[in-house]
DNA sequence: GTTAAAATCGAAAACGTTTTCGTTTTGTGT
DNA sequence: ACACAAAACGAAAACGTTTTCGATTTTAAC
């Protein structure tokens, strides 16, 4: 029982293999009756070519591969269903790998893709990407290459991401609306660029609403995990900072500084309210329950794809892709942390 | 910039592509020389064959396929991580698919990686799935079939899973030494395994510890998420059932019951335990924390790229691999609401 | 120096598809 | 009938690899 062949339908129908396979891809000079015949087997015995066989002549291997910082994350999971969706819809498979935010796992993940002739490669950049040159080569070797969510600004090529300044900025506007002043940042790393524009986008909030900004107040998150949240609540109630408010890059952290507060008696949101980013499903489940941003990522992923359809068509037809970033809009999402 | 072929080798050194191949690939009838030369060269120019190119000689494509029943779910990614990282390892490629908990969806992901020609399907069958037809079909095409977690008894491969039975014995006896009687049990829904094999953990502990067994106690998820958790413990309260704990299949329902007694200011532990089942990254963060059992993902994934790797050696030469079920040791992991 | 054996190499076919180009068949108009 | 164009079909090469088998060269033995 194995995968019929063009060869195969060619003997059964007693026609040659060139007319089969002309009649399944509708050229002209095979005639109506043939192709109904053709048409009507192959579907009868259920064919389709073989993908390996096709690459070989037409050099399109209809896999793309996708790379993400992080293998079990609820968002980068969300964005992959979105990719693997549309993928699945216009016949595409999906090779799945992750950098694990390493760097040198990253780059050795995109050689692997480049060497398995993947038509596309969709990838966030991990926190520790300081060099682009594996991301030149995918474009050197007329690979289509998109990027998501984390992105970089040294490379040219179209990305789908959120904006995280604008969406930290709500969000620590929010707060500010609430009558909170003195409002700590947990930031991510340095690196990467939604870090840093959610940490610009703080900044602005503040300056916009005539608070000064404190540097004091901002922390530096290096694994974006609770414990580092936990960890920086402790100091700032230790060390008796002035704080009426955390702003966190990410839920996690948010969910430990939640943890902290609560097992040292402080009102949230009362005394001190809390904002995360994301709105991982573990959000919903504090208490209090924990204020977010919600992030589209199962729509990202499927504008991902279509972001890669467009570069592939225009590829094909030897133009060069315009760089353009697609901005997907947040939600702010208030509950009862803030 | 593109990939080299054993052509461009070949030519480079002045040599044949039969001498090439040869040579990469330790033929004895190549002189040591040449061996040196073409692996230095080949490993300058950063050769690897194409695997297309190969797989269309060779019948091997060096990909298979993973079907999980969720693609955003928590365990499945760990389980999807031991095996992406075990699959690079070995130079496999990885094509991520998830049946979305639909019988008819997973039958037709099935039917794409058979066609997609890849060495193995590696699956965790949905909640739904009451047929195994689509499965036989992998056997009959002679791809290694591997199921992992959620399986079938009906047909006969290498699978790795944890013992359902044992696990939930042991949460239940748990809660029975700490001095439960009244023991409710949020079961799964009716056709998967492993939910059957958590019900019958929970009957054989009250039986063991002289606890009758009471139907009443029983209610059965559909979705396994936490509004039904929230649900039944409303159900609870509101018919005044007399429960002094509460086992659950899994962890969400486990959260959304600890909700509502949270609501409706039920002493947890005291008045009502909770045992959840999975060991989610949420149940480190619910109050109270959330008691519950640990499933070993990413070394069940590890594990089932081993026996994919075991069956295709076994299917190379020629022999029948047998359906040995490798059975993982689980965590009973106590936390506050038990 | 001859010959047999061993060592080394390369031509060619095959995997299944696509596509170019040449060949055959059919149809049309005279 | 005939010429000729149009329609329908098929042979063959190519993609890059693997492997069989035959050809060539080298080595060893007498």
């Amino acid at each position: 029982m194995k995968n019929l062949t063009l060869k195969d339908i060619a003997k059964a129908l007693n026609i040659s293999i060139t007319t089969v396979s002309k009649a399944l891809k509708d050229y002209p000079d095979v005639s109506p009756k043939t192709k109904a015949r053709v048409k009507a087997y192959a579907e009868k015995v259920n064919f389709t070519p073989n993908t390996f066989a096709s690459y070989l002549r037409t050099q399109e291997s209809k896999i793309i591969g996708v790379i993400i910082p992080q293998l079990n994350h609820f968002f980068f999971n969300d964005v992959l269903k979105g990719i693997i969706k549309q993928a699945e819809a216009h016949d595409y498979m999906v090779i799945v790998l992750s950098s694990e935010e390493s760097y040198q796992l990253e780059q050795k993940q995109v050689m692997r893709l480049l060497k398995q002739n993947v038509d596309g490669i969709l990838i966030s950049i991990s926190d520790t990407t300081h060099d682009i040159s594996h991301l030149k080569q995918v474009e050197e070797q007329n690979v289509n290459l998109i990027m998501f969510d984390k992105y970089s600004k040294l490379i040219n090529c179209p990305a789908v991401v959120i904006n995280d300044r604008k969406a930290a900025y709500d969000a620590v506007k929010h707060l500010i609306d609430g009558g909170k002043r003195k409002i700590a940042h947990f930031r991510g790393p340095l690196l990467p660029q939604n870090s840093i524009d959610r940490f610009l986008g703080y900044r602005q909030a503040l300056e916009d609403h005539g608070i000064a900004y404190n540097k004091e107040l901002v922390f530096t998150c290096e694994h974006i995990d609770e414990k580092e949240g936990y960890a920086f609540a402790h100091e700032i109630l230790e060390k008796n900072i002035d704080v009426d408010a955390v702003f966190s890059v990410a839920d996690l952290p948010a969910v430990g500084a939640l943890k902290c507060f609560n097992e040292n008696n402080i009102a949230v949101p009362d005394q001190i309210a809390v904002m995360g980013f994301s709105n991982w499903l573990i959000s919903r489940f504090t208490s209090p329950a924990l204020s977010t941003v919600n992030q589209p990522g199962t729509l990202m992923g499927e504008e991902a794809f279509s972001l890669f359809l467009k570069s592939n068509e225009a590829k094909k037809r030897g133009e060069k892709v315009a760089g353009d970033i697609l901005e997907l809009d947040t939600q702010l999402i208030v509950r009862k942390s803030s």
